[in-house]
RNA sequence: UCCCCAGUAGCUCAGUUGGUUAGAGCGGUGGACUGUUAAUCCAUGUGUCGUUGGUUCGAAUCCAACCUGGGGAGCCA
């Protein structure tokens, strides 16, 4: 609760008043939107107003003597932006602690025609909600997920800062091509009705604005590491883009990735740093946010609070890939693409490990070398390399990471035989060749993190206005 | 990009072996009742049936293409 420099009101959020921060008795004004008007004949209307501070609206009790009663506060609808000045007082009715007793309804904004509102006070579906993506996060749903976003945000932030990471703002545009994570997004100011061109007939890149191609990231990983050859300890925490053409309820064109860096770091290393991280963000969700947890609970998924609260206390699972594909070919089932050693997982078998062998996250590591990146350390046995992944039940891959190879000669012949532009990794190569350190690091997927800490199915509700193959609208 | 499914009222959906007048619930609106709160009860309106083309005497219904959305797969986080 703040006073206005120049109003001679006390303004107050909902959630302060509702936790009983302001005293009863004293008279404070509340700002937000209507999410629902109910009028009793006994002369009194009941407004419910959100404003985003926390899952549940606050009622104010309005009398039928206000001045603008007839004329205003009966007209009320959901959606319209009010300000409410009332005391606060125990609530006589239930459904909640603290109510306002109003004596005073201001309009700021009414809603032009309630029939037309897109968001009526009743279920919605997912897909029609984010055709309104300006409008959703008026919700319950979409409030309470972007108050969780937040909450993880944070708490991500704060564990690195806790544990003495760095957080350092890798480029967003880059002009290597070769960060080796999918297709990326080009970057350019050149005219595309004319095209310069070179004698060639290539387009001629050395008049565009960088002086060569460019491109939106798909990783912060290959610059973040030259930070913590140096710095020891960093993460990137920033948005990365990917123009696979991805149709998927967990893909988007535009989304958030949060990447550690270690130095003198091996796999195991930062297999514990990712669950450490996973269980303390988990903890910050069910402290700070039981108001929404208990909603998407109720309405999205039950086990979500179960499972979050059994996690935070109990050890991870860790995996070697070998032993994985044991447990797949001895499981019994029968899969539609058929478990070998050295394949790459299919969606199908992720699943079976995440969801019904373990129950619970998966840490797998220990891959084939040849179904890996060509910066993954190669392990002893010449037949792996020391990546990993944390796989959760119903959303899959959350988290990838690597040991990254320090040894120069290693890497060199890794990128000889994958047949990859040498000269594009001249940077990458110097951090081996002065002072090389053993490091290692993962990339978290912050959406998809999103999505399964509030069990959201489908990965575009969970991101404010969602980028996706075909579909950028606001 | 591939496979499957869907597109009908503001929203969620039902409907059609091709045939006159297209249905429900929710929401909205009006009223009744009520310290109410997913309120309840009564009344009430609404539709280029995704787009384009084809078959047909006649298409929301059958066919084709396209668009959009959903589920699954691949790519990955």
């Amino acid at each position: 609760m703040h006073f206005g420099d120049f109003l001679p009101m006390s303004y107050a959020s909902v959630v302060d008043v509702l936790a009983g921060k302001v005293a009863v008795d004293e008279t404070v004004t509340v700002r937000g939107w209507v999410r629902t008007r109910r009028d009793s004949k006994a002369g009194i209307s009941f407004i419910n107003v959100h404003d985003g501070s926390c899952f549940d609206a606050i009622q104010a009790v309005v009398p039928a003597e206000l001045p603008n009663y007839e004329s205003e506060v009966l007209k009320l609808t959901t959606g319209c932006s009010v300000a409410i000045t009332g005391v606060v007082v125990e609530s006589q009715g239930k459904g909640q602690s603290f109510e306002l007793q109003a004596t005073g309804v201001k309009v700021y904004g009414w809603v032009e025609d309630p029939d037309t509102y897109p968001m009526a006070p009743k279920r919605h579906s997912m897909e029609y909600l984010r055709e309104y993506a300006h409008l959703r996060p008026r919700t319950n749903v979409t409030g309470a997920v972007m108050r969780v976003r937040n909450t993880l945000s944070q708490a991500i932030h704060r564990f690195f800062h806790e544990h003495g990471y760095l957080w350092v703002s890798t480029p967003i545009i880059t002009t290597s091509d070769c960060e080796g994570a999918g297709e990326m997004f080009r970057v350019s100011t050149l005219d595309l009705m004319n095209v310069p061109k070179t004698e060639q007939g290539n387009v001629d890149f050395s008049q565009d604005f960088f002086g060569k191609e460019a491109f939106l990231t798909v990783s912060g990983q290959l610059n973040v590491e030259s930070y913590a050859c140096s710095l020891s300890k960093v993460y990137t925490f920033g948005p990365t883009f990917r123009a696979e053409n991805s149709n998927t309820s967990r893909h988007l064109s535009e989304f958030w990735m949060v990447e550690p860096e270690v130095a003198f770091a091996d796999l195991d290393d930062v297999a514990h740093l990712a669950e450490d991280m996973l269980k303390y963000v988990f903890k910050a969700v069910l402290e700070e946010r039981p108001d929404d947890m208990a909603f998407f609970e109720q309405r999205i998924n039950k086990d979500v609070v179960e499972r979050l609260t059994r996690m935070v206390d109990s050890d991870f699972v860790h995996m070697d890939y070998t032993d994985a594909i044991e447990i797949l070919k001895n499981c019994g089932k029968q899969f539609e693409y058929p478990v070998e050693w050295g394949v790459d997982l299919q969606s199908e078998h992720e699943r079976y490990l995440a969801e019904e062998h373990v129950g619970a996250p998966v840490i797998l590591k220990n891959y084939p070398r040849d179904i890996k990146a060509f910066y993954m350390r190669q392990n002893e046995d010449g037949k792996t390399v020391a990546a990993m992944d944390v796989l959760a039940p119903g959303i899959g891959e959350i988290i990838g990471g690597s040991a990254r190879e320090e040894r120069l000669d290693v890497l060199d012949q890794r990128i000889a035989e994958m047949d990859l532009p040498a000269e594009e990794y001249e940077f990458y190569r110097d951090l081996r060749r002065y002072g090389t350190v053993p490091h290692a690091g993962f990339g978290l997927g912050f959406e998809r993190l999103v999505s399964y800490v509030t069990g959201m199915q489908n990965i575009r509700d969970v991101i404010p206005f969602p980028r996706a193959p075909k579909s950028a609208q606001f």
